[in-house]
DNA sequence: AAGACGAAAGTGGTTGA
DNA sequence: TCAACAACTTTCGTCTT
């Protein structure tokens, strides 16, 4: 179904198709690609049974315009001069109040928009994912959860929780780096925001992130899905639960690494994942325990003696 | 000499009283 | 609110290739 097989940026197959948005996204890079495939979703959908939130009458709402592309103002010039002195007041009024509610928040939003732009081109995001992370923040403003902190923080922390649940993970290191703002802050206002707006984001899976490790450590396809397999019999022994996700994707990552031949050392395998080479090694070690893969090791190793 | 390995002490976050 | 706790990090010394 897709016509996209390959993206034209890095050359990663790890295609996704994000039916809703009519996109196509590169988890390796995170290229959208949605120019070139054709959008049929809104047409067909239209006659189930949801139909008020696919209607297509009007401009799509958007969240990353700080008034969602809605703009009303009460009224401008016009025929103001048609109305009597006391209409007139009422109008001065309304405008008013209209104006006070609507610029402390909208300064807000568009100040916070522009930095949350920033960051996600930094950072290369899916527009569907800075679309959704819009939202968050818009949500946020809107209960006043930004108060005591910064705006940056508040962003990012929206940002985090848009990939989380897009399953386009990006480390908390990536988004301290992009933003500016420290990991425990993000961290922290993620964790507050999520909670306060009962948004419920599954544990991330290490597979999420394994794409993105092995393109940039340039490994093979095949080694990725044997990363991708590996994970998946960890996941069986229960050797997942309650350890951070990356160091566990990453010393997946390592082991068939080396099962293919393919060798990349701790350090660099653990500077991708940002983890350090000993949580590399606990992983590595526990995964070699329980899964018996020394014999593949091994086996590739005579292979490239002989 | 570089990489892999392991022990020990320290850090930040979660949990349960 | 505090202490116990598990996961992870930092640091450093030793072993292997």
């Amino acid at each position: 179904m897709t016509y996209v097989k390959k993206c034209p940026e890095c050359g990663g197959i790890n295609l996704f198709w994000n039916k809703d948005k009519g996109e196509v996204i590169c988890k390796d890079c995170g290229l959208v690609i949605e120019d070139k495939m054709v959008d049929f979703g809104q047409e067909w959908r239209e006659f189930d049974s949801e139909s008020q939130s696919k209607r297509r009458t009007g401009a799509p709402l958007t969240y990353t315009q700080y008034d969602q592309g809605l703009g009303t103002e009460v009224g401008q010039k016009g025929d103001l001069y048609a109305l009597g002195s006391k209409e007139r007041n009422k109008f001065f009024r309304l405008r008013k109040w209209q104006y006070r509610i609507s610029t402390a928040i909208e300064r807000n939003l568009k100040l916070a928009l522009a930095e949350l732009k920033r960051v996600s081109s930094y950072l290369k995001l899916p527009s569907s994912v800075e679309e959704e992370a819009a939202r968050i923040y818009t949500l946020a403003v809107q209960r006043g959860l930004v108060r005591g902190r910064s705006m940056e923080s508040v962003v990012s922390g929206a940002l985090y929780a848009a990939c989380r649940r897009h399953e386009v993970p990006r480390t908390l290191d990536e988004l301290s780096e992009a933003s500016g703002i420290e990991k425990k802050e993000i961290g922290r206002t993620y964790r507050f925001v999520t909670r306060e707006l009962g948004i419920s984001i599954l544990p991330s899976n290490p597979a999420d992130y394994i794409a993105r490790f092995a393109s940039s450590l340039k490994l093979s396809a095949e080694t990725q899905s044997k990363a991708v397999e590996i994970l998946d019999k960890a996941q069986k022994v229960e050797l997942t639960s309650g350890r951070g996700p990356t160091g566990i994707a990453a010393a997946a990552l390592y082991v068939s690494a080396l099962i293919h031949g393919e060798k990349r050392t701790q350090r660099e395998v653990a500077d991708v994942a940002g983890v350090t080479e000993v949580t590399i090694r606990n992983r590595y070690k526990e995964l070699l325990e329980k899964l018996k893969l020394e014999k593949e090791i091994k086996k590739t190793k005579k292979k490239k003696k002989v």
